[in-house]
DNA sequence: TCTCCTTGGGCACACCGACGCGCATCTTGG
DNA sequence: CCAAGATGCGCGTCGGTGTGCCCAAGGAGA
C-alpha cells in the first residue's frame, strides 16, 4: 500500500462523487485528465475501489428503524454455527450480521418500518433461525454517526 | 412512493453498478434508454438515490478489525448527550454510532489495524469522550452479512 | 560528474459512445 | 371517446475516454 496525497484525494472524491468524470476528478486533484485515468485504474485494478454503487434514502422506503440484535445460540458447534449463519444471509430485513467474541454469538443489525414492523420481522424471519436460545433486541432511537469510510483512511498520506 | 418494477430494477443494479450507462441499464431493465434516463432522473430528484459512491475495500487498508462498543454515560441529561456527540463525531476511526434505548447508551462500530491498533483507538480517541461512565467492547470474530440495503426493498413492486 | 534508465506527468488528437431532444405511438383512466 | 402520461425511435451534438508522444525529475551506476 503506497498511496500518496493525490491518490488519497481521488478516493475521497469518488467516494462522495462516484459518476464524476476524469476532466472533473482531474481539475479538483491537481492532475491532468491523463494521470488521472492511469491512477484511478490502478486503484480499481489494485482493489482499493471495490465497486461503484448507488446510495438509496432508506428513510424513503419507509426504514425508519433501526435494531440491534443479540442472539445467542443453544451451542457453539460448529455445525449449530454454520446452520445458523445459511439461514441468516436468506433474512431481508438483516443488513449486518457478526460472529462476536464474548458473551453474545451474533449480532445482526436489522431495518423495520416501526416497531410492529419489526414484531412482524421478529415472527417471520428472526424466530424461524436454528439454534437460537436467546434473542434480544435493542431499538435505536438516533443515528449520531453513519460512515462508509473511517475518516482515518483519507488522512495516511506516505509521499 | 409508487415504484413499479422497473424502477426497483433500476435501483438494483444502480446499487451493484452506479457508472452503468442508460442504454447499459435500459437493456437489463427493458427499456428504451429514453425512458430509463426519465426514470433514473426521476428517481433522484425524488430522493431515492441519495449519492453515487465508490465502494472501498477497507481490508485493503488494513482495516480488518471490527469492534462494537457500548458506552454507558454518566447522565442522560440533554447536555451530557449533545456534550458526546459533538465529540464522537470527531473520531476517526468510528464509522457507526446510536443513540440506543436500553441499559447502553450508545454503540458504536470502530474499526482497526488489529487488537493492538484498538487498543491505541481506545486511548486515543474513546476514553477522551466526554461525560463516559462505562465502556465496554466487543470484537467481532467475522461478518456473515453486510449489505447496503435490505433485500427487502426490491422486492416491494407496487405495480 | 556525467549518463542512462525508469517513473510519472502533460499535451494533442481521434474515435466512440452517451446524452438529450423532438415526434409519433400506445396505453391507461375518466 | 378523449386526454394525459409513458414509451420507443431517430437524430445530432457534445463530451468523455484512450492512445501516442514528448518532457521533467529522480536514482543508479560507471
Amino acid at each position: 500500500m503506497d498511496l500518496d496525497r493525490k491518490d488519497l484525494a481521488i478516493l475521497a472524491e469518488l467516494t462522495t462523487n462516484a459518476r464524476a468524470s476524469h476532466t472533473e476528478l482531474a481539475n479538483k486533484v491537481g492532475l491532468s485528465s491523463t494521470a488521472l485515468a492511469r491512477r484511478q485504474k490502478a486503484l480499481e485494478d489494485d482493489g482499493y475501489i471495490q465497486a461503484y454503487q448507488a446510495a438509496l434514502d432508506l428513510a424513503q422506503f419507509g426504514l425508519t428503524t433501526t435494531v440491534l440484535v443479540r442472539i445467542a445460540l443453544e451451542s457453539q458447534s460448529d455445525e449449530a454455527l454454520k446452520a445458523f449463519e445459511a439461514e441468516v444471509v436468506k433474512c431481508p430485513s438483516v443488513v449486518r450480521c457478526f460472529l462476536m467474541s464474548g458473551t453474545d454469538d451474533y449480532i445482526l443489525i436489522v431495518l423495520a418500518r416501526d416497531i410492529q414492523d419489526f414484531e412482524r420481522i421478529h415472527r417471520t424471519e428472526l424466530s424461524r433461525l436454528p439454534r437460537v436460545a436467546r434473542v434480544q433486541s435493542s431499538f435505536a432511537l438516533r443515528e449520531i454517526v453513519n460512515r462508509a469510510v473511517p475518516t482515518v483512511v483519507f488522512g495516511e498520506a506516505k509521499r
